[in-house]
DNA sequence: ATAAATGCAAAGCATTTGCAGTAAA
DNA sequence: TTTACTGCAAATGCTTTGCATTTAT
């Protein structure tokens, strides 16, 4: 019989490090192919055949929302996650669909009269092309 | 009908200037919203009341195709579509998913290591954050 | 003990597609 | 007439959710 009361308030502070859990983040970590969900779930299957998509998307929104990992909008098909929190930018080979990342000398500041506006959270430079491999590739065809 | 703008079609296709999407395109002309393809289809359907999803995707997608409007993927969660195909940047409030273009100042230039191989058909700056009025009404609350 | 995560299946949205009828050229 | 577009509805693809069960703490 509790004679205190000591009711904490459940409000979502804790997080379980489940094995599956583990395996997504071992999987992401210093990954630098920029997966999609389903990649994420394919990869980590192999080791957890009981692993759901529900679980996967629920650790990832749990991890970006944490700021643990940062969601891209790069792909128009697709989320892709991204482990490297860390300030950089992206390029993506619109033919299939490869991420690389560009972590020199971009910077961008958003011009004064709407910096005065608008609270910036985030920013991110994006180019869109064909890669080396598929700019021979439609060369060839 | 005759349109202002010449469409130069190639690809031994016509474009065919239908009502439906002689409407899209008076409602996208000079349009700044960014909307998505429901703001459109919804905004579209006052007139043509027959108007139908379908066309307004194929519509948008044709456009896009050919270069007449450009296709954002700054919002996670739906396409957005700009009238305006001029080089500029685009600001999203996270709260409301209003888009603001940025016109000015704003270059970037690929690293010329990766310039070699890449070839860059595109590239766009984003920044996502709150807007004065969300800022003000998260405040408030 | 208990708050939280898992797995499954079903649901939810945004977007695309097949096809028969219709309209622009 | 010919070819492309429209509209409907069904289908697709990505992502989320409800819920009963299991698990980390």
């Amino acid at each position: 019989m509790p004679t205190k009361h000591d009711h904490k308030k459940g409000m979502g502070t804790s997080f379980k490090r489940t094995p599956q859990r583990l395996a997504i983040l071992a999987y992401l970590d210093g990954n630098t192919s920029h997966p999609s969900a389903d990649d994420i779930y394919r990869a980590v299957s192999k080791k957890y055949h009981s692993m759901s998509f529900a679980t996967v998307y629920n650790t990832l929104n749990t991890l970006a929302k944490a700021g643990t990992i940062r969601e891209l909008t790069i792909d128009p098909v697709r989320k892709r996650f991204d482990p490297d929190v860390s300030r950089h930018h992206h390029l993506m080979c619109v033919h299939c669909g490869k991420i690389v990342d560009i972590t020199e000398g971009l910077t961008v500041d958003l011009p004064k009269e709407l910096a005065q506006d608008f609270e910036v959270l985030g920013s991110h430079i994006e180019f869109h092309g064909h890669c080396a491999q598929c700019k021979k590739k439609r060369k060839a065809s």
